[in-house]
DNA sequence: CGTGAGCTTGACTTGTTTCAACCAACGTGG
DNA sequence: CCACGTTGGTTGAAACAAGTCAAGCTCACG
């Protein structure tokens, strides 16, 4: 499960945004065969299994090299609210940078491959170029949009406009990795997740998805999502 | 309304929290007499004026210095997002020390008195210290929470919970700075700041306050809020 | 003195939850 | 290889929380 080693040697997926930009720079992730970075150690989780529980201590940096995560809290009579998903390629929260005690849960959505860097390897690195800290201040600045755009979400749009704007979100950060063929991509979420991340119940969240079928909005077959009608998607979402 | 100098010439209230440190450290503000930190414009604005509306270039940092702001997102048919109460000492968001094109509107909530400084300098000044960096990255730490806190109540908690919690949390950062006495302390909410913020109608909102003030947990006279039974608010909040 | 912003209350509607039953797919152990 | 439990999805009926509409009130302000 745990593997040390000091040169990355795995493909990373997806070339777009600041996350990877930093990752790059970092030499957090790269292509096979890549120049040693940062030292890491590589781990690997089953889908479905939490990594870290909230106010845990976490001494490392992790990024998700293959698979996809989330991050969540979770209430005591077990309502939980998914705050994140985490895509290759991404750093869980740049949060972890600055602090070890982590506020929400973080889990494996599908099989997991990530790593995890020295927290002081990567100040120290980032204290020695003023560039990776503007780079750090972009990945901060994405990760609050996303924050603010999830709390406009919950507190004032309805079941159909959540769920629309959830999957429309999600195909255009993989479609910016090149993840998306023919407006099909690989959707690991269960319904249940999807009814988490929306602050709605699982069957309320199903009734919805049978709707968007019935319409003709998009299809999920199996672990792929079909966008059918993009643009009527959309309109549900209001994302002009 | 605009008046640039470069003496720090006004009281400070308040005193605690990353948010402070950081603006005293960079002189943002300081007590009557303080010696000159980075140059700034001060402004005045009255009560429910709005003084950025959202993808609006900023070109400057803004500190309150005097008064509440609020930062919000209004939706193309009305309906509005409150995503912050921005508190005297405080940075508006920490995100427009890296970014100036702001993504909410920020207005303000009470007649307000506060403080821009050049986003340059600003960089400047923190390039020059790495303790300021790290300042920062509490800041933002900071801010993550809250709007991780912000999306769970919307998503998984009711009316009654996401009120008590927001008047909760109000009261404890005031209490922070010192600004509550006797479980009386300054409230300018108006009841539609209050519905904003927490996802609600205005019509819900107040039904819920005034249950809160028949089962004797609070009043609000004027504009002047009561904690009268502040256990009993936090145990409708669940903050135990 | 009138006008508008803010608060309260009640009756009714709607969106979402809750509860319950049932089905399909899958993996595991006997 | 079948039996069985688990996980995930679908559907319908009834209950409930919050939204909508509407009226009437106070208060501050010009």
């Amino acid at each position: 499960m745990v593997n040390t080693q000091k040169h990355a040697d795995a493909a990373c997926q997806g070339c777009i945004g600041y996350e990877l930009n930093l990752c790059r720079a970092l030499r957090l992730l790269g292509p096979e065969g890549a120049p040693a970075g940062l030292p890491f150690r590589e781990h690997k989780m089953p889908a479905r299994r939490l990594i870290w529980r909230e106010r845990e201590t976490v001494e490392t940096v992790p990024v998700v090299c293959d698979g996809w995560a989330a991050t969540a809290v979770t209430l005591s009579d077990g309502r939980r609210q998914i705050l994140s998903f985490v895509l290759p390629g991404e750093i869980v929260s740049a949060y972890l940078i600055v602090e070890p005690v982590i506020t929400c849960s973080v889990e494996a959505v599908t099989n997991l491959r990530y790593r995890t860097f020295a927290r002081a390897d990567v100040k120290a690195a980032l204290g020695q170029c003023p560039d990776l800290i503007a780079m750090l201040g972009n990945i901060r600045n994405e990760e609050t949009m996303r924050a603010d755009q999830l709390a406009v979400d919950l507190g004032q749009r309805d079941a159909a406009e959540r769920i629309a704007r959830l999957i429309v979100s999600l195909s255009e950060r993989l479609a910016r990795r090149g993840l998306v063929r023919d407006g099909t991509f690989e959707f690991p979420l269960r319904q249940h997740h999807i009814a988490d991340a929306t602050g709605l119940t699982v069957v309320h969240a199903g009734k919805v998805l049978t709707e968007f079928r019935r319409a003709g909005l998009m299809e999920i077959n199996g672990r792929a999502l079909t966008l059918i009608d993009a643009a009527g998607l959309r309109r549900v979402g209001e994302m002009h």
